[in-house]
DNA sequence: TTGTAAGCGTTATCAC
DNA sequence: GTGATAACGCTTACAA
């Protein structure tokens, strides 16, 4: 488990550790002869160089800190597969945390990242106070995905929930429909603007908003419909808070006796891979999650290299994905 | 972003640095005042240790190298959690990568793994040739999780798809199936086991088994159908390759007319969060991948801290969730 | 072009 | 208990 340093190689190649130093990051003032002989050395060896003494001694770091809360969420662990992608492209290794949505240990998944000085640090979704944030962009560059700060030394990636709303009811109205109801996404982050937009939007059309308290799941999408059930009048059509919240609400509708799209239109949002299936074929809103993956590494190395110093606020536009659970309103309320 | 060393600290508390040091490792050799000065001169500097010097200095590394095919992919992210878990409460860090299942990108990506020193390495369901892995395992610790090997210096952690197939076919002999039909995985690494459990099952119950070859996806799962219905008769019950293959069959039988599980009974595999949402309330086989990766953990752990050397060859068993999609055959067969 | 030597921020081994 | 001092594996002026 001892592995050749670059000592090892510099004394097989007989020559000086900085020269051997010198061709580890091809320099091109070193001779072809003198290189060879390195190489080979090196080779023979199975050297491969030490990445934390060559962060120790050079004072820089290619790792790139991430916390997030839980990596079973799709969400997330798409906005990492992008964050990946971008890093290894601008040479930079993942150091992933966990920090399950609570303060304490998010504080400690930090504290945990700090400690390895790394030349930035992407937090997503945190629910950290605003001064642990500022702490931590003291120590260097920090990207937060999916929150807002009003800190100047951070950058933010987030998606524009109110305009995915909105899309989905000028969707549903240009259909047709006017009796358009929303079931919220409870305590979750993106619940509010979700809200906003929809509230936003009825308004804009001219429409009387109604909003039914759900939550992000399929459970509480069949409770919502349960609710509903109780209006002496029905909607033409449901915007919901996420996709699962969608699936349970059609489940709870049809189990009641209604066709989906036929009698009512549902809308999803996150398009998660669930809502492609043919089973499902649900009309939803899709975020460019790897997409915030990679932006939120690219702002970070921007500000590693020193090309940038306001901050980025980034605001994704969602898309409007159409599938099988909306159509026009029926005709029954004549 | 330049931060405070060991050296101011002791300079501020008015100590050594190797005091200081002993201090951060809360040695009970320092004296009380002393310990106090040395705390409170840390806190104020905004004083945390840096985990590469360390490193360095001790020749111990407190990081776990990752290496996962694809976050996107559930059984992965939630295998990963149950690394993050483990690793955590044993004091080591996460570095993650990811190898997208093709060998030579996976190659570049256990070298830069490699580069960290790090104290153990996990491949999920790795691609790379044996000698690869040989190769790492001679520098550190290394656990295989979805993936066999012969090397005696490398743990792995493998779910038992024989034992899971078997599972689905028993239960549905014991619910009076006797032609039971299997789409299988294709190309898929775990197709295999699962086809050759289905098999072997079978034969146990004196049944005739009939293999369909298909997909690990919901389109595949529709076309295999189609394929079935060609058939004279109908099988009574089916054993997919995993949850969306199931879904798509499902869906393609019931747009066929057939009721389920009343016509036909289906079964999934993989237990995917979509199989337990009410709408599709799928029987299918669970894996416990957030274990797989604990104690793919708990091996490396132990390896580096010299507890074992004999290999480490965890099995683990699924097991059935009963849901909606299984039921006793309908007697149209008499 | 190549070598020398002084760090980088720690830990560890000694003396005291 | 506490403090020098020599590593750890590498980079980087600066000399040669």
């Amino acid at each position: 488990m001892v592995r050749p340093t670059m000592e090892d190689v510099a004394r097989r190649a007989g020559v000086s550790r900085a020269l051997v130093s010198l061709v580890m990051h091809d320099s091109p003032k070193v001779s072809a002869p003198r290189r060879d002989a390195v190489l080979r050395a090196a080779e023979e060896l199975g050297y491969s160089p030490h990445m934390m003494a060559r962060s120790l001694a050079s004072r820089t770091s290619t790792v790139l800190g991430v916390m997030v809360s839980d990596l079973r969420n799709a969400f997330f662990a798409e906005v990492v597969e992008g964050l990946d992608a971008a890093a290894r492209d601008s040479g930079f290794e993942l150091i992933i945390n966990t920090g399950g949505r609570r303060a304490s240990r998010e504080q400690r998944a930090l504290r945990s990242l700090l400690a390895f000085r790394p030349a930035g640090i992407a937090l997503l979704s945190p629910v950290l106070p605003v001064k642990s944030i500022d702490a931590a962009a003291s120590a260097c560059p920090v990207v937060l995905v999916s929150r807002s700060t009003r800190l100047t030394n951070v950058d933010t990636i987030n998606d524009d929930g109110e305009a995915g709303s909105a899309l989905a009811v000028d969707h549903l109205v240009s259909l047709g429909h006017t009796a358009i109801v929303h079931f919220d996404g409870g305590s979750a982050a993106n619940s509010t603007s979700r809200r906003r937009g929809y509230l936003a939007a009825m308004r804009k059309h001219g429409l009387r908003p109604e909003v039914i308290h759900s939550e992000h799941t399929d459970a509480a999408g069949a409770k919502a419909v349960a609710e509903l059930l109780q209006h002496d009048e029905l909607p033409t059509a449901l915007v919901t808070g996420n996709d699962f919240n969608a699936i349970g609400a059609i489940s709870a509708l049809e189990d009641a006796g209604y066709d989906i799209p036929g009698d009512i239109s549902v809308i999803g949002y996150d398009n998660t891979s669930l809502a492609a299936l043919r089973h499902v074929s649900l009309t939803t809103i899709d975020q460019p999650r790897m997409e915030m993956g990679r932006l939120a590494a690219e702002a970070l190395v921007q500000r590693i290299r020193g090309q940038r110093a306001e901050p980025v606020r980034q605001l994704l536009n969602p898309t409007l994905v159409t599938r099988a659970t909306t159509t026009e309103p029926a005709r029954r309320q004549r």
